[in-house]
RNA sequence: GCGGGCGUGGCGGAAUGGCAGACGCGCUGGACUUAGGAUCCAGUGAGGGCGACCUCGUGCGGGUUCAACUCCCGCCGCCCGCACCA
């Protein structure tokens, strides 16, 4: 063994040996159990930055650390290659077409996470661009629109101008492009919907299954599913044969009603303003609030406006006749587009009556309250008892939800219903570098599905890449140009690709069976591999890719094509890797290097600092004094072994002796308190930092072991311990482990090592330290034998010579042994 | 506005209700050395004392408890998600 730690050396030994051994292939028969353990793939973007290190890094203990625990680990890599980025590269740089770019990205990645060492199965890597797997992702739209699934309608979507495509609800941020932030705009276009809608209520309850999920993501999807309870009622309008129906949570303040607001974009407003000598005023103002941008439409800061339409509904319920407005702060796309004014109950409609000069009509008192009409200053939007609301007039307000619902309901004025926040997934997009959507628009026929055996739709190789309103798809004649599948006629193909997270919905599956080529997957492969053991990804997915995924796999259940119900058992979401207190990027200039990173001190040295540094849901501080510190660390490691290397290799590995006395005793106890440690810290609580650090723990104690003359040593109990250290360094630290484990004599892949199990009965100790606590001070140490019971405790504490001269002329009101830890005296002056 | 998270030394962070600050960084001192920015050893929350020790200390204010970083109530600050959702 050299004395010195050469890690560029050791990391490329060990790395083409994993290779041409193929050390990390997983069988997918096997007599142990299997692990799933799955990390975001990502966007071949060209260059790994630190998240994914992170990232990989923590899935690649889990995968090391459950293997070595003897589960069957599949654990595997792949690309998640279409989108946008390729295709402004061919636009901006020119020459280089998407696909080489994707490509070329893809081994430079797929280089980089070799030089970090991560156990994939490479020969499972799977590429979404490729059309061995594409022609399944066609294949699967094919499925979700047979079964009414995939629609396509025209409908007012997001458009983001800079990335020239429509976007889904979920890609819109605080108003704006998720990718590149630029404001969406509104635009009427004929897209591609997912119904996924149809499963908002299952995917709500089944949040319910996902105990290995962090509450914040449940939560973050409840609220995007937005369910709500409430009631329909119809209003006539005064002199047509329409009504308007308007969904409310408050049936019970029907009573309140004053007046009525629609969406500007509401299909009835045309009609209710024909012939009153509006229109021009009514149109002048739609057009107003549609030209804003999504940002200022949402705007909680802008002005409620409203504008009258001269129209009249009547209140069903009240017979009476109100006035029915437009308004600026009424969704077209929530509930039925439409709002019901109750100004005493709902401070929106309190300010907006207040504006307009709407009456203010009180419909719930409040318990030992008078609401005063004239004087309120804001809506009273709590509990409270029915007034001015006729027979129902005395009901608490949660019953009057109930029986004012039912008595609409009989007359057939209105009905419970339940309501979603949750839109149909938009997956249409007008680009070039994505699939297919597998569609042929006939004259004589129609939207005619491609049939599976023309599968897959291969995207042509040369295209215009000018971004424009349209895909360029629909630039390149031979793609458009196709004869129909029913008629044989000519016919047009679509010529918009899918959302790139439809790829991505459902490629955990496809790592079961990579090269399948009878279907997306061999069912009984996904049978025995899914549902995935432990997912492991960033939390700005906490929507989008995992909603997607949930849903995905709640169709394909339904279908009969895979059993689960849920996708991923665990979830674990990693926080962000900052540098100086914020996210990394190239324009705040304070972007590190993963490559540099590696170069400078190892893949090793890299991964174990980010698992040092802070828990992993936490946001990490880059810090390159840590850095140093983790690589002086493993420094000390290769030190300490190379300074014994020749001892242990003529050593036998014998179980030491269990009747051990002294230091001996001590660092035996030391070894497997750690063992104990690291496997709770790594399996049970996912704690890299505290495991890493027990493990710098034994190291130290190792040292001082190492500095007793040999005599006093048990060759044992060291041997054991540098074994124990090697092994539980392992899956943080895989070359440099598995080079020393080589030169201490060891035959075979430390990676395929069993787990140490610690013995019981060598973490024992046989004196603590116990506190003495006075009044919960602590006061005194005693070194007592760790068995005494609480009367042996309270008996030594209270002799103590020093606690007797503190209790001195005290009364002792009460003593509290607890064995293993302490003594508490609680005593009072008399 | 609603929902979630966080707040502990100079810094990153540890602590099943039971000795606050493990481990690492940084800093100070010492050893080795031609040299040290390598390595090894020791110290390192604040204040006081020559010292054994004493007082204070986990964002702020209350409470529960023999005992609170930890549990409960009320604030403050920062971060994240959703946001006119009827």
């Amino acid at each position: 063994m050299k004395e010195k730690y050469y890690f560029q050396e050791v990391e490329k030994k060990w790395q083409a040996r994993w290779d041409s051994m193929d050390l990390y292939a997983v069988p997918d028969i096997s007599n142990r159990p299997k692990y799933y353990c799955l990390e975001m793939f990502p966007y071949p973007s060209g260059k790994l930055h630190m998240g994914h290190v992170r990232n990989y890094s923590i899935g690649d203990v889990v995968a090391r650390f459950k293997t070595m625990e003897g589960y069957n680990v599949l654990h595997p890599m792949g690309w998640d290659a279409f989108g946008l980025p390729a295709e402004n590269a061919a636009i901006k740089h020119g020459g280089i077409h998407p696909a080489d770019w994707t490509v070329d990205n893809i081994d430079n990645m797929r280089e980089q996470l070799k030089q970090l060492g991560i156990s994939y199965d490479w020969n499972r890597e799977i590429a979404t661009c490729h059309p061995g797997y594409y022609r399944w992702t066609q294949w699967l739209f094919l499925q979700l629109y047979h079964n009414g699934l995939a629609y396509k309608k025209y409908a007012a979507v997001n458009w983001c101008p800079d990335c020239a495509t429509v976007l889904a609800n979920e890609q819109v941020k605080d108003g704006g492009c998720e990718r590149c932030k630029t404001p969406v705009e509104k635009r009427e276009l004929a897209q591609w919907f997912f119904k996924i809608t149809d499963y908002a209520e299952r995917l709500l309850k089944d949040l319910d299954l996902l105990e290995g999920w962090p509450d914040k993501v449940k939560i973050m999807q409840e609220h995007w599913i937005g369910r709500s309870e409430g009631t329909e009622i119809d209003f006539k309008i005064d002199g047509m044969d329409e009504s308007i129906t308007v969904y409310t949570t408050r049936p019970d303040t029907i009573f309140g009603v004053t007046y009525m607001v629609l969406a500007p974009e509401h299909p009835l407003v045309e009609k209710l303003v024909a012939g009153t000598g509006r229109e021009a005023e009514i149109k002048e103002f739609v057009r107003k609030v549609q030209n804003l941008s999504e940002i200022d439409r949402t705007s909680t800061e802008v002005e409620k406006v409203g504008l009258p339409t001269g129209a009249y509904c009547i209140n069903p319920i009240t017979g009476e006749k109100v006035p029915v407005l437009i308004g600026n702060y009424v969704l077209l796309e929530y509930g039925t587009g439409c709002v019901m004014g109750v100004a005493a109950h709902d401070q929106r409609d309190f300010e907006f009556a207040r504006k307009y000069n709407f009456p203010v009509r009180v419909v719930i008192q409040p318990p030992g309250l008078e609401l005063d009409p004239a004087t309120m200053e804001a809506a009273y939007e709590e509990e409270g008892i029915l007034v001015n609301s006729g027979q129902f007039n005395g009901l608490a307000n949660t019953e009057a939800i109930k029986a004012i619902t039912s008595y609409l309901e009989q007359k057939g004025w209105g009905r419970f219903r339940v309501n979603f926040r949750l839109r149909d997934w938009l997956i249409s997009r007008q680009r070039y570098w994505g699939a297919p959507i597998p569609i042929v628009y006939c004259e004589k026929c129609g939207t005619v599905p491609v049939p599976e055996s023309d599968l897959p739709v291969l995207l042509p190789r040369e295209v215009e890449f000018k971004p424009a309103g349209q895909s360029p798809l629909a630039e390149c004649p031979d793609f458009v140009n196709t004869v129909c599948p029913i008629c044989g006629g000519p016919a047009k193909r679509e010529t918009d690709t899918m959302d790139t997270f439809m790829c991505s919905s459902w490629y955990y599956y496809r790592y079961a069976s990579p090269r399948e080529k009878s279907g997306p997957w061999d069912k009984a492969k996904v049978d025995n591999w899914l549902p995935v053991d432990q997912y492991i990804g960033g939390v700005e997915h906490a929507i989008l890719h995992l909603l997607y995924s949930r849903f995905f796999t709640k169709v394909l259940h339904d279908l009969k094509l895979v059993s689960v119900q849920e996708p991923f058992s665990n979830l674990l979401t990693q926080g962000m890797v900052l540098k100086d207190g914020a996210k990394m990027s190239k324009s705040k200039g304070n972007v590190i290097s993963p490559e540099d990173i590696v170069a400078r001190y190892g893949a090793d040295t890299a991964r174990l600092f980010i698992l040092f540094a802070a828990p992993p849901e936490r946001d990490l501080e880059w810090n390159d004094q840590g850095v140093e510190g983790c690589f002086r660390f493993l420094n000390r490691v290769w030190r300490l072994v190379a300074l014994l290397a020749e001892e242990l290799k003529s050593l036998p590995a014998n179980a030491p002796r269990a009747k051990l006395v002294g230091a001996n005793r001590e660092m035996r106890r030391v070894t497997h308190h750690t063992i104990k440690k690291v496997t709770e810290d790594i399996g049970a609580r996912f704690n890299f930092n505290t495991a890493v650090s027990a493990i710098m723990e034994l190291v130290n104690a190792l040292y001082q072991y190492k500095e007793l003359p040999g005599t006093d040593r048990d060759q044992d109990v060291m041997r054991e311990a540098i074994d124990v250290l090697l092994i539980l360094l392992a899956p943080f630290a895989p070359h440099i482990t598995e080079e020393i484990w080589e030169a201490t004599g060891h035959k075979g892949s430390i990676h395929s090592q069993p787990w140490p199990v610690f013995d019981p009965q060598a973490i024992e100790e046989e004196e603590i330290t116990i506190v003495v606590q006075i009044n919960g001070k602590v006061r005194e140490r005693l070194l007592v034998p760790a068995r005494h019971n609480a009367g042996e405790l309270q008996g030594l504490a209270l002799k103590d010579l020093k606690v007797q001269q503190l209790i001195e002329g005290k009364k002792i009101i009460k003593v509290i042994p607890v064995p293993g830890k302490l003594v508490n005296i609680v005593v009072k002056s008399s």
